[in-house]
Parts: structure tokens; C-alpha cells; sequence
RNA sequence: GCGCCCGUAGCUCAGCUGGAUAGAGCAACGGACUUCUAAUCCGUAGGUCGUGCGUUCGAGUCGCACCGGGCGUGCCA
């Protein structure tokens, strides 16, 4: 596939600038770099390369712009460059190398005109991660929301993605549920709702044993039953975690989100003693009041913040199975990166485990991709009326509940299973848009109207800008049958033409800084320059190659809309 | 105490490696439906980018200090 055009003009700004300074070094930090015009009056990119270098030149910077204009080959590719204010260099795209990029873009259904990645590389996505036999709240719907789309992104780029539930199926919780289990059990409502019968375990001994000293005692004493292997607690066990992910699965399935494993932290258990005997042995962990703890010493914002690997009482921590797990990750699986997207509260837990696993010689690369919490409308924690945590699955049902009850007011004629479908892929869709079009280190404020808004940045406006540019096809009767010829003459057609391209510049760019908003920010501008360009040329009414022009960009928006939505995670519909 | 994160329009939020006059949506006001789905569009109005120094030709963006809020900080995950 070609270059982006930000690749092609700073190859020929290069070029340009080789002849401008002539011998002398450039500063070895200096990149010329192209980047898109703020604002379409000055032109589609800009280079700021002529300031940049004005002091090492000891030169005027237009008098650089002026001789990067003279050199600067522009056949086959833009107008010749323009300079601005105290020196920028403003570039146009030739509409005929915009009607040939739109052209290369339609012959290429499946990428749509996106490089794969230069160095394609085996990554370990970490997300979700809910605890069994916990509700799976809100808090979880980030990191499952934003794990998907980074792994969609990573494997769309050619990146060999791994995506692994690593679900918390062994920790304390489990002492609570086992007393539960055998004391509280309700077991025709097992039967009906399994995993509404398991919350309530947890939340009834949970609430007990916070003013019941004895009773939380009762519960760890189940808990170390259970590590020892007791057979009754283990079937138990192995009866709830079996239950917790048939529920999680629904959850999943209408999220349309998977994973390659659901290795958790149960499955871990064996190694965590060899793990922190080879510590020990290797003299990168010491013991400390019992403990067994790594110090990072040398590592002044770890000084003083030692991981702990064993507690005095011979019990493992989450540190342990993570240092578990990213072996098992590298060794079985190859893997180069591994990717955790956990809240940000973690921050110095992943600290820890990242300079305990490179002490331990783990070069693959270990992301932590924080993100911030999700408030309800009085911008505290959101809880229900009663102050429970918010579990998921309502929220998921509440919001295809509330876009079936829109369709219902805006487009009644259509028939019961459409609106039931269309009702799901809104709703869904609408909550995770309202996730992955902020930046995920934001705290936001959860609200049912903003992320159901047909206006704005929101799912809906999307997904209607997609149904728009069907609606052209259904009108015409039938498919797009391919362009004649490819004219670009009006401003909104070029326009259109140069957001389509730069598709490709979107789609990569998420990874920089794993941020899912830089995406769909670009598919709002896109529907946006669409419908810009819908109100100013008819269609349908055009005649020749302006019809077949405008066939083709109506076309490629549907198709970059549809694509980019699914790198999301967001389906479309063909009506709405 | 120390560490991390956040602070941008009345509200909810963008603003990637520092670039030109800081952008959207909601709410407010004014326009465009014999339609290619008006669920869309166009316009008006709205700002000491928490505060102050500093670096720079240029700072919402980088550095330092402070203010305000959130979260973490040795045996939960």
C-alpha cells in the first residue's frame, strides 16, 4: 500500500532541505516532520521544518521556507508549496493525486488503504479480568471496552494478538462464597439464576463478616481449606468458577467480545511456589518480617515500595501470579509486548512487577494502559439508588432498552426483529462510544442522554452517517458498481477525498499512546466532512462523472465508517 | 509525608511528538424539510486553558513551585 501523504511530503521536503543547507549538519534530533494544516484555509499539510531550523542555520526561517519552495519537487503530488506567517510550509494536495488515493482506497476492501505495522509483533492483550463470583461492575467495562479495541487495532496493523482473560478465580473472595455456599445456598434460585444467587452469597457474607470478627475468620479458615486441596471446598469451587464464566460469557457474547484464553489466576497456582524459591535463590528477593519481598532499592520512586512475593503466613499475592504469568506469557507463547489494561489505581503495582520482571532478564515490553473512573451524574463513584455498585449487565440492557424506545418514537414503521437488532447495536454501540471517544485517563460522568444523542460525538451520529450513505444504494437499487472516472472539482468532494485518505494516518496513530479517542475522533470529523459534502452535491441527481465521483466517495465513506466503527468494537446497521 | 493522575466555554469533553485566530456537542438564540433518512445541516453567542515564575522565535502542550480534587502508599486484588 502507498504512504500516507504526511510520509511522501517529508520525503520530498528532505530532499528539498538537502539542497537548502547544503553541507552543514543538521540537528541530530531534527526530524522533518509534516503534519496536517490547523486550518483548510492555509492548506491539507503543513512543515514547520524552516523554524525549526532557522537558529542552526542562523538564518531568517522564511528565508529557509523560500528556498525549501524552490526546491521542493511537488510533480505528481500537490501544488506547489506555499509559506505563511513567520515561515510555515503550507502544502495542497493535487486533486488528482487525491482522485487516485480514492481510487487506490476502493481496490482495497479490507485495509482501506492502512500500511501494516513495519515490525509486526507477538502482543499479550491483559483486559477485563473480572473476579469470579463478583459482580462484574462497571469499572470493568473500560478495560473490556478499551483491551478489545487495542487488541482489534494491534491485529487490524498485523500484530499477532493474543487476547487472555486473566479472570480472578482464586483470591479471597472464595472464603466468603465457600461459607456462603454451604450455610446460605438457595438452591432453586441457583437453578434460575445462577450468578444473581452467587452475587447474593458474596454480598450477604460480605456485609456479615464486616461486624462479625469470627465469621471472617470462619471464612479464611475456608479459604486455607481450599488452597490445601479439600476436596469438598475444591468441587465447590470448581462448581462456582464453572458457573461465573457461563454468565460472563452472556456478558461477552452481547459485547461481542473474545478472548484466546481465560488462563486466571488459578491457573498459576503451582508456580508460584518454584517462583519464589528461584527469587530467593537468585538473591533478587530478600525476607522482610517474614515476608518475602523484592526491593528496588536503586529505583528512587520504588525506594521504600517493596513488591511482596510471600506473605509471613506462606500465602501468594497477585504480584506473585503476575510475575507468573508474564512468564508463561513469554516462554509458551513468544510473546514481544503485553498490553494491561487495568484502572489507574494500580499504577505502582505495575511498577513493582515490571522492574521485578527485568530484573529477572524479561525484555519483552510491558505496557501499562491506565485509565481513570467512571462517575455518575453527582461526579462520585457511580452506584444505583440503593448505593450497590452498578453491575454491567443492567447497564448493557438499560441501554438497548433505551434506544429500542427512540426507534420506537423516530422510526416506528420498521418491523419487530429489525428494531429489536438495531435497538442492540445502538445501545451497545452507545456505551461503547461514550468509552472509547474520551481519553481514557479522564474521570467521566456516565450519562444515558449524552451517549444516546443523535448529535454530537456519540455512536448514533455515526452510525446514522453510515445508514445515510446506504440509504443512497437503496435509493439507486442497487450495489456500487465501480467509477468510470474519478473527478474531485468541488471543495466538499475534495475535502471528503482527503479525510478518507487519512484513514490511514487515524488507525495507526491509536498505538502511539494506546488512545482509542484519536480513532474516533477521526470517524466524527469524517461524518461530519460527509455530511457536509451530502448537503452541498447531489448525489443521485448528478449526472456523468460527478455522479460516478460522488457514487464512489459515498461509496468509501460507508466503507471507512463501517471498518473504523468495527476497530472499535461498534457494529453497524443498514437502517436505522 | 511521599508518589501517580486530573484541572480547558454555564454543563459534558477534544486538543498525538510545543506551532498560525484554543475546538466540538449539550443548553440559549436565528435559519434550512414537495428529502438522496430533518435522527442529519448552516449561522450567532459563549474562554484570565487552576495560579505564578521559567525555557523557547513561539507554551493549553515542556520544567519548577504553589492551589484545588481524585487515587495509591509492606503482607486484598
Amino acid at each position: 500500500m502507498a504512504d500516507t501523504f504526511p510520509a511522501l511530503l517529508e520525503a520530498r521536503l528532505r530532499d528539498a532541505l538537502a539542497k537548502v543547507v547544503g553541507d552543514t549538519p543538521l540537528p541530530p534530533d531534527f526530524a522533518a516532520s509534516v503534519g496536517p494544516a490547523q486550518n483548510a484555509q492555509f492548506g491539507d499539510y503543513q512543515a514547520n521544518a524552516a523554524m525549526v531550523l532557522a537558529k542552526t542555520l542562523k538564518a531568517n526561517p522564511r528565508q529557509i521556507a523560500a528556498g525549501i519552495v524552490e526546491h521542493f519537487d511537488a510533480a505528481g503530488l500537490c501544488e506547489s508549496p506555499t509559506i505563511d506567517g513567520p515561515g510555515f510550509v503550507n502544502f495542497r494536495l493535487a486533486a488528482d493525486t487525491l482522485a487516485a488515493r480514492v481510487r487506490a482506497m476502493l481496490a482495497d476492501p479490507e485495509k482501506l488503504g492502512v500500511a501494516p505495522a513495519a515490525e509486526p509483533k507477538t502482543v499479550v492483550v491483559d483486559f477485563s479480568a473480572p473476579n469470579v463470583a463478583k459482580p462484574m461492575h462497571v469499572g470493568h467495562i473500560r478495560s473490556t471496552i478499551l483491551g478489545d479495541c487495542l487488541a482489534r487495532i494491534a491485529r487490524f496493523l498485523g500484530h499477532r494478538v493474543i487476547t487472555d482473560n486473566h479472570i480472578g478465580d482464586w483470591g479471597t473472595q472464595f472464603g466468603m462464597i465457600l461459607w456462603g455456599w454451604k450455610h446460605l445456598l438457595d438452591e432453586a434460585a441457583l437453578e434460575k439464576d445462577p450468578v444473581g444467587e452467587l452475587l447474593r452469597l458474596y454480598r450477604e457474607v460480605n456485609a456479615r463478616q464486616k461486624e462479625d470478627e469470627a465469621l471472617r475468620e470462619t471464612c479464611k479458615a475456608e479459604l486455607v481449606k481450599l488452597q490445601n486441596g479439600d476436596p469438598e471446598n475444591l468441587a465447590i469451587w470448581e462448581k462456582c468458577v464453572a458457573l461465573s464464566k457461563r454468565g460472563l460469557q452472556r456478558i461477552y457474547d452481547l459485547l461481542d467480545v473474545r478472548f484466546d484464553h481465560w488462563l486466571g489466576e488459578s491457573y498459576y497456582n503451582d508456580r508460584l511456589a518454584p517462583l519464589v524459591e528461584d527469587l530467593l535463590a537468585r538473591g533478587i528477593a530478600e525476607v522482610s518480617d517474614g515476608a518475602v519481598c523484592v526491593f528496588f532499592r536503586e529505583i528512587e520512586a520504588l525506594d521504600g515500595k517493596p513488591a511482596i512475593v510471600r506473605k509471613s503466613d506462606g500465602g501468594f499475592l497477585y504480584a506473585t501470579t503476575d510475575l507468573a504469568t508474564i512468564d508463561h506469557r513469554v516462554e509458551e507463547w513468544g510473546a514481544d509486548a503485553i498490553w494491561y489494561v487495568v484502572g489507574a489505581p494500580q499504577q505502582l503495582h505495575f511498577d513493582q512487577i515490571f522492574a521485578a520482571a527485568a530484573r529477572r532478564g524479561i525484555t519483552a515490553e510491558l505496557a501499562f494502559i491506565p485509565f481513570g473512573s467512571i462517575l455518575g451524574k453527582d461526579k462520585k463513584m457511580l452506584r444505583t439508588r440503593s448505593g450497590d455498585t452498578v453491575q454491567l449487565a443492567d447497564v448493557l440492557a438499560e441501554a438497548v432498552e433505551r434506544a429500542r424506545a427512540i426507534i420506537e418514537e423516530k422510526n416506528p414503521e420498521l418491523d419487530e426483529a429489525e428494531k429489536a437488532e438495531i435497538a442492540r447495536v445502538i445501545g451497545i454501540g452507545s456505551v461503547k462510544y461514550a468509552e472509547l471517544s474520551q481519553y481514557r485517563m479522564t474521570d467521566y460522568v456516565f450519562d444515558w442522554d449524552t451517549m444516546l444523542s443523535l448529535k454530537g460525538n456519540t455512536a448514533p451520529y455515526l452510525i446514522n452517517a453510515y445508514v445515510r450513505t446506504r440509504a443512497i444504494f437503496r435509493k439507486l437499487g442497487g450495489e456500487f458498481a465501480g467509477a468510470e472516472t474519478i473527478a474531485l472539482t468541488e471543495d466538499a468532494e475534495k475535502a471528503l477525498a482527503l479525510k478518507l485518505a487519512q484513514f490511514a494516518e487515524a488507525v495507526p496513530s491509536v498505538l502511539n499512546d494506546f488512545r482509542p479517542n484519536a480513532l474516533a475522533a477521526y470517524l466524527y470529523e469524517l461524518a461530519n466532512t460527509y455530511h457536509g459534502f451530502y448537503e452541498k452535491c447531489p448525489i443521485l441527481r448528478a449526472e456523468g462523472a460527478a455522479r460516478d465521483t460522488r457514487l464512489a466517495l459515498c461509496e468509501l465513506t460507508g466503507r471507512v465508517l463501517k471498518k473504523g466503527l468495527d476497530l472499535l468494537g461498534i457494529a453497524t446497521a443498514e437502517r436505522m
